[in-house]
RNA sequence: GGGCAGUUGGCGGAGUGGUCAAUCGCAACAGACUGUAAAUCUGUCGGGCUAUGCCCUACGGAGGUUCAAAUCCUUCACUGCCCA
């Protein structure tokens, strides 16, 4: 059943940036007590990316709290707004998919969030169902709807703009259909990261343009990948995955800058409000090994993912080959069948570089290594009798095994 | 429809006939150091090789001028701005 207002509020602005406004969403809260009626949350997902990491549990993870407190939770896969990307194909950001791609996607990412929401309490729905009839009549009564002026308000529209690049008209669309979403869903609150702010209001104006009482949306922080700098994406390779496994999760987690420790902590773990205030206070006064709380950290985002047993694990094998600077215990096994190679032809065999002139430069550099000692020689002949430990780098390792 | 400007390596952005596989910044990779795969410092950063050098591919596409082009010309495509 739903909790009373005060404590629902605790938990809705932890970590928020904006609610907008909040006196609506107060309101809201109270009349859903008296009537017991839950608030539709809405969340929209883009289903361009197929893998979810956890910059995007930063806002999942607030819709499952609305969950939690009593409230609907819908999920809304924009595979209609996927299908329209980005017509030239020239931004890969939004590359234009068929419905079949933006389903299969939304498919995976339900499978993939579920690690976050209550799914038996999701509801999903696709934005196709009510944005494919529309009629170009409609799509002109919505665009009149809306002026040029207040679109290009929008950051990067404005940017774009000012910069003499290039914005499509269709563009303008996008922000109107994920208004069209909240209209037809007539949804209560919406959540969405800071940089979705502008789109969620664009929602609430269309609520009210068709005669409903808008939405309150709801931001949330934007999360700096692995980099520190960078918002978290795969193209940037400076995310955490939510499907990673246990060690890479672990490795990733512990590269993150000490800056953003608490960030982390806030947003994409369960401890509660007296561990934060302790953690603040740990960095503030310097009086804990940042390091440490970064295993904590690892160690609390693994459990969620996976469990406590798969993280203590990770930490091990980390400190196995970072501290110890010894070899892991499953290393990959990669088969040979000639009896001695050039060093340079290993290494791009197996692919642990991705060329001759690459494998010589490691080897220059001193980052190759067999069986523990160190390769110097650009030009070695590699005998392959026995199993042979390969190490390039840091972190790639590679188990060589002659084939009989 | 017309005029002008632009298209360079993963990205940003220099380079306007040979000394350009292309300054620089970011990213990436490696090494040192450490508290860690943070920070910092150093190095590397198209490919191939019988290698202190040689060859191939590359500066939006195609063609041309030239002993020689990322750089000049023609043309096509794309983008922006301005005028109609």
């Amino acid at each position: 059943m739903l909790h009373s207002i005060e404590e629902q509020l605790l938990i809705i602005r932890r970590g928020t940036v904006d609610i907008i406004p909040e006196d609506e969403l107060l309101r809201k809260l109270e009349r859903s007590i008296e009537e017991n009626k839950p608030l539709k949350i809405k969340l929209g997902c883009d289903p361009s990316r197929p893998d979810l990491h956890i910059g995007h549990s930063v806002v999942l993870r607030k819709l499952r709290q609305f969950q939690d407190i009593g409230h609907e939770a819908i999920l809304v896969i924009g595979d209609f707004t996927g299908m329209i990307g980005d017509p030239t194909g020239k931004n890969k950001t939004r590359p234009s998919l068929s419905l079949e791609e933006t389903r299969h996607n939304g498919k995976s990412y339900f499978e993939q969030a579920s690690k976050i929401l209550d799914p038996a309490k999701t509801k999903i729905v696709y934005n196709s169902e009510w944005l494919a009839p529309m009629t170009f009549a409609d799509v002109v009564k919505m665009a009149s709807m809306y002026t040029v002026a207040r679109m290009l308000e929008r950051d990067d529209f404005q940017n774009r703009y000012r910069n003499s690049e290039p914005i499509s008209v269709h563009e303008f669309l996008y922000p109107l259909a994920q208004a069209m979403d909240s209209v037809a869903l007539a949804s209560d609150v919406e959540l969405g990261g800071t940089d979705q702010r502008f789109n969620l209001l664009v929602g609430r104006d269309l609520q009210k343009e068709y005669g409903q009482e808008p939405q309150v949306i709801i931001t949330m922080p934007l999360l700096e990948g692995t980099d520190g700098v960078q918002k978290m994406s795969k193209s940037l390779n400076n995310y955490v995955g939510i499907d990673d496994a246990p060690k890479e999760m672990f490795g990733r987690i512990m590269s993150i800058p000490d800056s953003l420790i608490y960030k982390y902590f806030e947003l994409t773990t369960n401890i509660s409000i007296a561990e934060l205030e302790t953690v603040k206070k740990d960095l503030e006064n310097k009086s804990v090994n940042p390091s440490l709380l970064k295993r904590k950290l690892a160690m609390e985002i693994i459990a969620l993912y996976h469990d406590k047993l798969s993280a203590e694990r990770a930490e091990e094998e980390f400190d196995l080959i970072f501290k110890k600077k010894d070899v892991p215990e499953d290393v990959p096994i990669f088969s040979v069948t000639a009896d001695e190679m050039t060093m340079v032809k290993l290494l791009t065999l197996t692919k642990l570089v991705d060329s001759g002139n690459e494998a010589r430069r490691q080897i220059q550099q001193g980052a190759v290594s067999l069986n523990g000692q160190k390769i110097t020689d650009d030009r070695l002949n590699v005998k392959l009798d026995g199993d042979l430990i390969l190490k390039v780098g840091k972190r790639k390792f590679l188990k060589i095994v002659k084939k009989t």
